[in-house]
DNA sequence: TACATCTTGGAGTGTCCGCTCCATTTCTGC
DNA sequence: GCAGAAATGGAGCGGACACTCCAAGATGTA
């Protein structure tokens, strides 16, 4: 295992190759051969710095699913405006993350320790949304809040799906409609 | 190709053990000795009915594409809560189709030839919730009820990923605060 | 500088994949 | 019932995969 300056550096050259190939090839393109060629290394120095090529991956995978979730910092504070803004920013931003996310997300319908990742993530994300929702309008029971907080992130994930397949969509102008403010019936959507 | 009354049972055979086999371990987890070995036929059998394995996915995926659409009897006439209701009913039935079609969006963020597919069927359901939301709300511009259509599709979407990945989730009953009955700001949403 | 330890590339290994090939059996129209 | 076409199973092929092994070189310590 890394214990030398050059082999700490070749950890996150590997790393950072293999996140780029998450997203681009996804999680059942990535082959040894192309995670070495990216990072320009050969495979016994892979084989030196990771027991395997889940291993890699996995670690990749680890930091997208937490990635989704917003500053931690804000945590307790944040309006739903701050949350839907960064659950946008995170989807439209130029990392390669949120794809990795998003296909985890579909991964979890075949692998059973995927999705649980995956929910778990999930819930503590509904949690904080369903927070921020009674901070907004307080007279709403619990499950009321949660039931929000549900509807408005399968919104937001399956507007981010939308927005990451097709590149002209204009995902923050949508998302919008998914704030309280916009519950009055013919306020405009923005297209 | 199958001519005769045997030929054409084997392959119904073989489409449904790709069915099936597509719902539960994937795409990309799908073998042909897997295919062959749930629909008892040998590997020169299946290559006397299909050019090649793709072809056998190719089609189920085209299946599963063609089923997010409700019955197409209703285009033009159907109200929102027979969209939701039909979309509902389409992730939380006991097909394996719904699960592949999720699985397939998520495809879609690394293959582009699944997205254009993908992203078609999309935009023509689009266009129907559209619809449906300008007969349910005369006032509405086109652009206006698009944005909803899309919003309310994503959120489906989304929901049913949960569904899926969630057996205990209730889809139902998340969904029904997307219909236009829901938008006075209190109303219950149903835990 | 001297030396132990870590790092390196890549040839080589076993396994599994999609697919071919073909001798044999089954089917169907006449 | 016969002939020609279709259907069948499975051994075997070439290639891609993850991973091993190791000789040679780079690095850090005292």
């Amino acid at each position: 295992m890394a214990r030398y300056r050059v082999g700490l550096e070749t950890r996150e050259r590997i790393l950072s190759a293999t996140r780029r190939l998450l997203a681009e090839v996804g999680i059942e393109g990535v082959t040894l051969k192309a995670i070495t060629a990216q990072a320009r290394v050969g495979a016994g120095s892979f084989y030196n710095l990771f027991a395997s090529k889940d291993d890699a991956v996995f670690e990749v995978i680890r930091e997208a699913i937490e990635a989704v979730d917003p500053d931690p910092a804000g945590a307790g504070t944040d309006t739903l405006d701050d949350l839907v803004d960064a659950f946008v920013a995170f989807m439209t931003g130029s990392s390669p993350i949120a794809r990795i996310y998003l296909q985890l997300a579909g991964r979890g319908l075949t692998d059973a320790a995927i999705a649980a990742r995956v929910l778990r993530s999930h819930r503590r994300r509904v949690e904080r949304f369903a927070d921020a929702w009674q901070r907004e309008e307080p007279g709403l029971t619990e499950a009321e809040a949660v039931a929000r907080a549900e509807v408005m992130l399968g919104a937001l994930t399956g507007l981010g799906m939308t927005a990451l397949i097709d590149p002209g969509f204009d995902m923050r102008g949508h998302a919008r409609q998914l704030l309280p403010s916009h519950r009055a019936v013919g306020s405009p959507p923005m297209g």
